[in-house]
DNA sequence: CCGTAATATGTCGTATGACGACATATGGCG
DNA sequence: CGCCATATGTCGTCATACGACATATTACGG
């Protein structure tokens, strides 16, 4: 069986994971995930335009995330593109949430204990 | 006071972390890095030589660890260099540590909860 | 009504750093 | 003697973050 290897994928980068969070908590457009980020991260990560819909495009073409065709209100003159995390980015996500935390407690053995 | 901002240097990569986390346990020589560094992670990370002597000269150009001047025993025709954590390099690896927790305690909230 | 800021999307050049490939040498074991 | 593990290192390439720049629309204050 050829499932999906979301170990490969990872570690993500802060960017990334946060784009995938900021999706994680519903669909956005791209500038609201940018303001979504720096709450997040209470202000540390501010993403370049460049960063951001440099990754969005990357993250399309993975199937990570996709385009949300809410049958765009045509009163809507401005122009908005809505993302959602797919399954897949749903499951890479998570698996890096599971990296974090193993990664964070081994360094805290570590660094507590101090044993080699 | 010119406090040096540990915050500002991250996010570490991962390869940074685990040669960091690596030194934390005591002071190693790079070959002995590269395997502390694959036991840490459970054989996931496997730091190319490249990835690690680069890693190395760049982490003693910021300070962030030291040679270690074990006198070396003379009948040590072997080369071997070994290197230190500096306090500085502890310390960016604590604020690393706690950014760790806190990123997957982060997610693990809109994970779960699933609130935007 | 005009200017400015916030909203919104995008491109481009540069720098960093991970990685695989390659190079070199010694020590130990069969 | 040959091979594998140990040990250190360089080089070219690729992915990606970032700041600078570009462009449009909407909202608000003066």
């Amino acid at each position: 069986m050829t499932t999906i290897q979301t170990q490969d994928e990872l570690p993500l980068t802060e960017s990334t994971f946060f784009i995938l969070l900021s999706l994680a908590g519903g669909p956005r457009h791209g500038y609201a995930i940018l303001k979504d980020v720096q709450t997040l991260s209470d202000g540390r990560v501010n993403l370049s335009t460049g960063t951001l819909y440099g990754a969005l495009s990357r993250l399309l073409e993975q199937g990570w995330i996709a385009r949300l065709d809410s049958s765009p209100a045509p009163e809507e003159a401005r122009p908005r593109k809505e993302y959602i995390l797919s399954d897949l980015g749903r499951r890479i996500l998570n698996a890096e949430t599971a990296r974090l935390s193993s990664l964070a407690e081994r360094a805290r053995l570590r660094l507590a204990g101090g044993e080699a």
